[in-house]
DNA sequence: TTTAATGCAAAGTGTTTGCACTATA
DNA sequence: TATAGTGCAAACACTTTGCATTAAA
C-alpha cells in the first residue's frame, strides 16, 4: 500500500468509518481507472469479488462526503472520480453530443484561469465555492 | 404573441412539428419562469389544463434537441430553463452544499472570460463547443 | 386526411433502503 | 463485543414507451 492509500485509509478510519474489504478493493479500483466510472462500471470490474451493486453506490456516496471522489452528473447518471491525489484537481469533461462519449480537457493553463474566475467569483458574490464541475458540450474532433 | 414566442413557434414548425396547446402554454410557463425548473414543477403548473407528465418530457427532450431549452443535470435530476432569447444566454449555477439550493450567478465579466476560455480550449482541442454547463458547488452567503 | 402529439398506465433505469447477517475495531 | 458494513431483494423516484385516441397542418 502506497503512501497515498493509506492516508485515505487513515482519513476513513479518522471519520468513524471501517475500513473494510469493499471499500480497499473499490478504491484500488478509482485509483487504477483514473477516469470517470459509472456505478454500474465499477460494479462490473468488482462483482466476481462478490461485492454488490448496493455497495458500490453506498461506497461512493461515502467517498463523495468526505472527499476522495468527485461525482459528475451527466445524462442522469452519476460517474465517479478520485478527487484526492488525483492528477488533475480540476479538470474540464467536455461531452460530444454525437458519439456521446465524455473526455477530460486536460490544459494546464486554462484550469489555472478557470481557478481564477472562480476565485473572482467568490469575491463578487460573497460564495465559498469549494469546487466547480464544467462540462462543455458539442462536437469532438472525430464527430465535427 | 411576441416577437421571440413567434420565432420560436416557426422554428418548431420549420423542423416538421406541431406548434400544440400543449406546447404553447409549456413555453409561456419557461418564459415567464425565468429560472430552471423540474419536469415536475412545470407540471404542476399547468397539469389543471389537463396536460400530462409525459407530455411535459416529451416537450423538454423537444426543445432540447432543437436548442430552445437547455437541461441542467444536479443531484441526478433534470432541470429546464429557457436557452433561447434568454437575458443570460451563458450562465453559471451555484449549488450551496447546505441548503442545497441552486442559484444563478450574475456576472457579466467573468461570463465573457468564460466564453473565452472556451474559445481557447476550440483551438488547442480541435473541439467544437456549442454549450457549457458550470456548476460551482460550495457555501452560499448565508450558509457560509 | 395524414401524421405528429397526447394522456394514461405500464415499463424501464438508476439509486436507495430494510433486513438479517457479517466483519471490523 | 459493539457497531459499521454487507448482500440481497424490494422499494423508490425520475423518465421513457406502447397504445388507442386526438388534433394540428
Amino acid at each position: 500500500m502506497n503512501k497515498e492509500f493509506l492516508s485515505i485509509k487513515k482519513l476513513i478510519e479518522t471519520k468513524g468509518y471501517k475500513f473494510t474489504i469493499q471499500k480497499r478493493i473499490i478504491l484500488e479500483e478509482l485509483f487504477s481507472a483514473d477516469i470517470h466510472l459509472t456505478a454500474k462500471e465499477i460494479y462490473s470490474k468488482v462483482k466476481n469479488k462478490n461485492i454488490g451493486l448496493a455497495t458500490i453506490y453506498r461506497t461512493m456516496n461515502l467517498f463523495t462526503s468526505i472527499g476522495i471522489v468527485k461525482e459528475i452528473h451527466a445524462d442522469g447518471m452519476s460517474y465517479y472520480e478520485l478527487k484526492m491525489y488525483s492528477k488533475k484537481p480540476l479538470h474540464i469533461h467536455f461531452k460530444c453530443i454525437k458519439c456521446n462519449r465524455i473526455i477530460d480537457v486536460d490544459n494546464t493553463g486554462v484550469e489555472i484561469k478557470y481557478l481564477k474566475l472562480n476565485r473572482e467569483i467568490e469575491e463578487s458574490k460573497k460564495l465559498q465555492i469549494h469546487d466547480a464541475n464544467i462540462m462543455l458540450i458539442g462536437l469532438c474532433d472525430k464527430c465535427k
